[in-house]
DNA sequence: GTTGAGCGTT
């Protein structure tokens, strides 16, 4: 097909350039209204969508985000991918897929753990350990404001001024 | 309060 110096656009290689970008490497105590907040300071979106296990209803470690701008979406991209949220570094590319699946008929299609390198070789965690609530950006131009670590509270249900 | 990577439900 095509070239073979030149590949196929729309796979994850190489995204096509869009409004939706994928976030991938999520925490899954990462929610949307962090995202957004996060993504935001770029331009106005028009949704942040977490995707969520449809049975447990927890996140799936992966969101997207959707722009006014496709602009705005690309400069996201750029700033945002390889930053640190919630102790995780997550990627950001332009989306691949524009929307949900029809329902996936079957069980959590989830990949075979070939622990054969994971278990062990990998063990640089004893004692690491991630606070866990910040996020930061590999490039100076984001900032992180001194809100910064809060929005977890809101995400857990406390309420200023509800009692606690 | 999980650790690999992971492109999607109403």
């Amino acid at each position: 097909p095509m070239s073979n110096r030149r590949r196929h656009i729309g796979t994850r290689d190489n995204p096509e350039p869009s409004k939706c970008l994928g976030v991938f490497g999520l925490s899954v105590y990462t929610s949307e209204r962090q995202l957004h907040s996060i993504f935001d300071k770029f331009g106005p979106l028009e949704k942040v969508q977490v995707v969520l296990d449809s049975k447990t209803g927890k996140s799936r470690g992966f969101a997207f985000v959707y722009f006014e701008s496709i602009k705005d979406a690309a400069e996201a991209k750029d700033e945002c991918s390889g930053m640190e949220i919630d102790g995780r570094r997550i990627r950001v590319d332009f989306s691949i897929t524009k929307r949900p699946h029809t329902p996936t008929p079957g069980i959590y299609m989830g990949r075979p753990t070939t622990r054969g390198g994971f278990d062990r070789g990998y063990g640089g965690r004893g004692g690491g350990g991630y606070r866990g609530d910040r996020y930061r950006s590999p490039s100076p131009r984001y900032r992180q404001r001194s809100s910064g670590g809060r929005r977890d509270y809101y995400d857990r249900g406390y309420v200023p001024g509800l009692g606690v």
